[in-house]
DNA sequence: AAGACGAAAGTGGTTGA
DNA sequence: TCAACAACTTTCGTCTT
């Protein structure tokens, strides 16, 4: 729950182009008048120093993004908005002990009544408690899939991980948001969709940091097994942003792939590996894009894709046209 | 003028005592 | 919990095209 107060990294204020026109003018952190938006999170920053000065409104429901019908269905499923005031906080406890009301014994099938009464209380409380936070997850699972453009078995899949994270008690104390948005990850890496826990915390208020502790906790606790990420499962994407062709991304899988075998990869940033290939391949078959185009469709920087692109071109003895070393 | 290059210092996360 | 450490980022000066 950092929320107020947390900043944005220059790099990422770079990136953001629209200019904010409206009722706060200076920014209250450092007063500078360069005020912009990020339409992504909908949020305003001081392009100076990366302070927010206000924060995403809250989720204005499904109306910004098109769901299938089918996903509708299960939306509507959710029902109305609950409050997250609405707790457990009115709910009364049957008294443990077998006294009834004035302190006099009670017993015989008087109890076992009492007993039964007792027993369906806290169970139907705790089945709606997870319910209620199931329903607040779901909405949040939604959100995120949106923005990250998540293909449904992704989703249903996080949801699970959710679930099972949720009754055996590891989101107490976490907030929804934080343990979905770790939910999305595990569910991304499992099926091999390439996202990264960067954009996953991008989207979500609770810090990169949160994310990936409750990520690592639901690894550990949650038995949630997952495949080690792999670069070539990053390369469709990046390719796809920089338009290259059929042919440049089979090169760049198949230098992955040598990479791989003679242990290049470990420990390293599949996002840069997946890069670097990339850089490399397109020299290789024309269709050039420079370092920096190639570094911010994987998001990471020029000096990543050069150091991993140096290094595969050495080991792997790649030869590049015109190029030396 | 833009792209590529590499050095150097800084950052956040992991590991092992 | 602290320090060492590896990977990555930021920044910047220089070389190349």
């Amino acid at each position: 729950m950092s929320g107020e107060g947390y900043m944005y990294r220059k790099r990422d204020i770079r990136e953001l182009l629209e200019i904010y026109e409206g009722e706060i003018l200076t920014c209250p952190s450092c007063g500078s008048d360069k005020l912009i938006r990020d339409p992504a999170r909908g949020e305003i920053i001081c392009a100076e120093c990366g302070y927010v000065v206000r924060e995403r409104e809250i989720d204005r429901g499904p109306e910004w993004r098109a769901f299938t019908p089918e996903e509708r269905e299960r939306r509507s499923r959710v029902g109305a908005p609950i409050s997250p005031l609405m707790g457990d906080t009115l709910t009364t406890d049957i008294d443990w002990r077998s006294k009834d009301a004035s302190g006099r014994q009670i017993d015989g099938a008087r109890r076992l009544d009492i007993m039964r009464l007792r027993k369906w209380h806290t169970r139907t409380r705790v089945q709606s408690s997870i319910e209620r936070n199931l329903s607040q997850a779901r909405i949040e699972l939604e959100r995120l899939a949106a923005q990250l453009d998540l293909p449904k078995h992704v989703k249903e899949q996080a949801l699970e991980i959710y679930r099972r994270a949720l009754e055996s008690g590891l989101v107490r104390g976490r907030s929804i948001e934080s343990v979905m948005a770790a939910a999305v990850y595990a569910a991304c890496r499992n099926l091999r969709v390439p996202r990264t826990l960067d954009e996953i915390a991008k989207f979500t208020r609770a810090g990169r940091k949160d994310v990936a502790r409750c990520y690592r906790l639901l690894v550990r606790e949650a038995r949630v097994k997952v495949p080690l990420p792999d670069a070539s499962d990053f390369v469709p994407r990046i390719a796809g942003a920089l338009k290259l062709r059929g042919e440049t991304v089979k090169l760049a899988k198949e230098i992955l792939k040598r990479a791989r075998q003679m242990g290049l990869t470990a420990g390293k940033d599949p996002a840069g590996l997946a890069a670097a290939a990339i850089y490399i391949a397109a020299i290789k078959t024309g269709d050039i894009r420079t370092q920096k185009d190639v570094a911010r469709a994987a998001q990471v920087t020029e000096v990543t894709v050069r150091n991993r692109y140096k290094e595969l071109v050495k080991k792997l003895n790649i030869e590049l046209p015109l190029n030396k070393r």
